[in-house]
DNA sequence: CATGAATGAGTTTTCATTCAT
DNA sequence: TATGAATGAAAACTCATTCAT
């Protein structure tokens, strides 16, 4: 019998030389051969496990989704309050390992992918609904629904953005201050709420 | 008018075949067959104009960095207050030009593409910097100087950020409300400022 | 009956999943994993019953040309006179069994690699030879010696013709009138010959 | 301007080398490399003029029927008589140019491979509905309608088979007495229809 | 006995680039 | 200026074969 469980640990060594090799050398510059020296492994590994180089790329575009998912899913266990899921969703989207360099090459690599691929398209599709969503519900017991919808637009292109910032700029950005960007963003949006109703509550008086 | 000598011509054409392929096909699959393909042009006649492949890139970069440039500078005209530049501004890298898919994915195909070409990470910072200076430059008049470094910041994030959902979201944004976004984060930057000062005026009576 | 050992039943498992992968995907696109899949076993087990994948396939035509002696035989046994003889070995050649495509295919890829392998090219050339010797032999009672073997000749041709065209034909050759146009073909034979006897003798006369 | 006309040339040489190549190696073991090497191009150049592997191995077998196509209009040429036309075909089909192993050797591995490639099974139909055609029309002048089906399949296949034994046989075959087979068959097959209607004669008196 | 993990050579294919015309 | 023929290196991918378990 030959070795068991080698699938998951080839598949994860494969995945994580994939991330790496993006980061290096780009989407557009990365090779089997690269990616199998990285790994460690012969070339002909990646078709044992992968059925090609696509299948690979959606392979390690699903590990990064599903990374991110579970720690959005760690930060928000245990909150009850909107404001506390709110605040949990942000130090989740904002955890300075979302930042790692490497981390948002990829990520911006797989945007850039993302309109060229049926497959990435709809995983894209899947998570992003699934992040609005969870925004959204959040931010309905605190605004009023037409604001929150676009509370919520603006808050994931906000963190999109500075992310991407991370990823153009040399000297890697204080993630610190990005924080304080998006929690800002995030006071005012509630600020100019309750502002807005006692403005109302006057008004009806 | 001059009349254009073909050189100008060709690079115009293979230039515009090159951000069209791009959107097609993405960056990791273009090849210059298929961009002198869509150009109407023979292969050999992209090494005319252009000294290989990435120099065609970078050209093609540094045309829609320089669209966008005198874009913006056509909206600053005639502007005078901070206010109104700022106003400018948001017309201007809001313009529902530059939300078209073909234009949003090149952008988005460039910059996963700067950090692994020395050149574009040039082109990029510079582009960058003038941004940002512009945006800090007219925030500064109304912002006190840390907040003003800050709100530039988010600013542009934001911008990126809407314009990158664009590219990924099957059904295209509602560019309308990414614009509505834009100006009530611009909005709240300013009011929480005014209402902080007056509040501090208030407590020192 | 003794039971079979692993051996026997392995390798007739791997021959007879050769011989439909041959059918299904030509001579030239056949692989050990296909093979093995549609044995159902491992990929491994191959090598364990045969030398290498040119053992394989040497194999399974020894078992192809084996079964059309077999069935020769059964066909012949009982048989007295030479037109009793000719009568069965058309029988056998043109069993229904023989004309199912997948036969016929296999056949066929066969034949197109006799001549590039010198084990195929001693296995067909000693079936061939038995073959023909018994068609001869069977016509040299009936006709002048060199009638007999190009009666032979014509009658062996004739029956692989037939039977190329049951694989190249879309609509599945009737098997029917392949047997009727070899009846027929040895009907004129040995007419043909009582005739010009009979002329002969007239002309003697 | 670079060279004119050379799209005619590179594909004769390439489809020669690739007739040759089958003859030497086999259809399963002929490699771009091996052909393009003896074509004396590059490997890249099959992929000039050719889609792919499949393409090119399709043009060969266009080639061949091709070639086979205009040697029997050629024999056709000129004749008149039901007669002269069968002898006319026969010639063409007996061609020895077309016994030369080469040839056969590569008309077998096409014909194995015709059940597996949907373009070379319509090639194949086209080309044999035609040679049918031609065969059973001028047998209907000869005979019966029902019998002129008869010859028809039957004299294709004779023709057929004896090719095969070419390819199949060590010392090459003597095409003479192939050419006296099948001649004997058409020879028989005239007289046992006008022995036929002979004796009908005879039964309505 | 049997598995399937692993290898690495070999195959098809793509592509930027050069060059004669 | 412009063509597209030609190249050769490198890519993705396949596969027979070996081997530890």
């Amino acid at each position: 019998m030959p070795k068991l469980g080698m699938e998951t640990i080839r598949k994860k060594q494969l995945i994580e030389a994939t991330i790496t090799s993006i980061h290096e050398c780009g989407f557009s510059d990365i090779s089997l051969r690269m990616i199998s020296q990285k790994a460690g492994v012969s070339t002909g590994i990646v078709h044992h496990y992968f059925r090609d180089k696509n299948d690979l790329l959606q392979a390690t575009m699903r590990k990064m989704l599903e990374d991110l998912r579970i720690s959005v899913l760690q930060h928000l266990k245990g909150t009850l309050s909107p404001e506390e899921r709110i605040e949990a969703l942000l130090s989740a989207y904002l955890d300075p390992k979302l930042f790692e360099p490497e981390t948002v090459s990829a990520w911006l690599a797989f945007w850039a992918h993302v309109p060229h691929s049926d497959r990435l398209k709809r995983l894209q599709h899947v998570y992003e609904k699934r992040q609005m969503s969870t925004f959204r519900h959040a931010f309905k017991s605190l605004l009023p629904h037409e604001k929150a919808e676009k509370a919520a637009r603006g808050i994931v292109a906000l963190i999109d953005g500075l992310w991407i910032r991370t990823s153009l700029q040399e000297n890697v950005i204080d993630y610190e201050q990005a924080h304080e960007i998006v929690q800002q963003y995030y006071e005012m949006l509630l600020y100019q709420n309750s502002k807005t109703k006692l403005g109302r509550k006057n008004a009806t008086c």
